[in-house]
DNA sequence: AACTATTTATAAGA
DNA sequence: TTCTTATAAATAGTT
């Protein structure tokens, strides 16, 4: 039992400091679970034990990936701009092609033979992300032209069907740097219920105004309603 | 003051969830200190904020240097293949793993030879656990992956209703320890409960989620409604 | 932020 | 290791 507070410094018997660090280890990434589910937050954890081993926790899944966003983040003040676009392009590339991949593992999945179609969880957590990352490089376009295309999408073929497509569109592209104008003419033209777009506004010097939001309904948040 | 048990799922309140975010995040950090103290690890935690904000924890005072070490570690690790990746694996992999691995083996149970495929009334609970965290797991997917699955499931005769027909024999054998007519109301609930107030969220500085996005394909929630 | 009723984590013992 | 249990610590909801 717990006889008074715990004094904040090494624990000098071995035995008792492998003990306490298997029960706080345990704990403290139960904790960073917790966060990450209840508040949407992405959480990487490295853990080097006195003896050098390794722990780690990506609640994303991701750690790689985390670390690029730390990296990107924290460098962001010592590297503006060019320098990096180059190699950041071909990161790009590479990330492309393997969502392009898992969407399309995902749509065999779903279209094809089950069976021997075997997803993983965590397969379906990176093609979600990835779906969600998508959409965030897409954000600018028009939140009302959004809503089009997912009606589009859910009339149509589906959602993994028409990112598929879109992204081998985009790996089409991607001898050049992204091109918004390029990419909403496409859509012009991919989703035949879609308003002709006369102006494409450039959103990277414009950003969205609440009013480009305006005809956009948005009826609250996740209510899957259980609970463990 | 804390009433009942925690939800673990996405708090919709973002006011709450703020707060909650905040709280957790100094308490993860204070856990990883001592942690970090008690038992001389080195622990570096990296958290990005549902908005996109980043903090971060080196507890030798250097990020940088343990990621080049995690880098390495797990360079070393495909390299190597087994026994370092037994030790080294993400907490998250080795959880799903249990799930799916648990989940088969229910399935088996159901649809395969009961005769040979024994399964515990723990088991039982454990595979209901699972298949909560399983929903939970997918519901920003809300794709026609996850309804197409579902209704499969439900088709087939459903894994729910099965499971609780068996294990309402098992209960009927073990003094009934497990409520199934409060399970069945629980379950019924999964995807009939209605959307909360309306939010328009900034999009500018919330990049959208997949949660949003099911808002928008099943907005109504009437084709999520099906039940075990 | 501060306050507490509760839940959760966990240190030590078995 | 794993379980038990007494106690410390964290924290959800309120003010």
């Amino acid at each position: 039992m717990v006889r008074g507070k715990v004094q904040m410094r090494r624990i000098e018997n071995p035995v008792h400091r492998q003990v306490t660090f298997c029960k706080r280890r345990t704990g403290l990434l139960k904790k960073a679970r917790e966060l990450s589910v209840l508040c949407g937050a992405d959480i990487g954890i490295i853990i080097v034990s006195g003896q050098g081993k390794l722990y780690e926790l990506a609640t994303n899944g991701n750690m790689e990936g985390l670390i690029e966003k730390y990296k990107g983040a924290s460098g962001e003040d010592l590297l503006n701009g060019s320098e990096l676009n180059q190699t950041q392009e071909s990161e790009e590339a590479l990330m492309i092609k393997q969502e392009i991949s898992l969407v399309q593992k995902g749509l065999r999945f779903l279209y094809g033979d089950k069976a021997t179609e075997h997803m993983t969880l965590e397969e379906m957590h990176v093609l979600e992300r990835n779906l969600e990352v998508w959409m965030y490089k897409f954000r600018s376009l028009k939140m009302k032209m959004m809503l089009q295309e997912i009606q589009s999408l859910k009339n149509k073929e589906g959602i993994l069907k028409a990112a598929n497509e879109i992204l081998q569109e985009k790996i089409v592209e991607q001898n050049g740097l992204f091109d918004v104008a390029q990419f909403a003419a496409h859509q012009e033209g991919y989703f035949s219920e879609a308003p002709a777009a006369h102006v494409i506004p450039n959103y990277a010097t414009n950003p969205l105004t609440l009013d480009d939001y305006g005809n956009f309904i948005f009826r609250g948040g996740s209510q899957m309603g259980f609970s463990y």
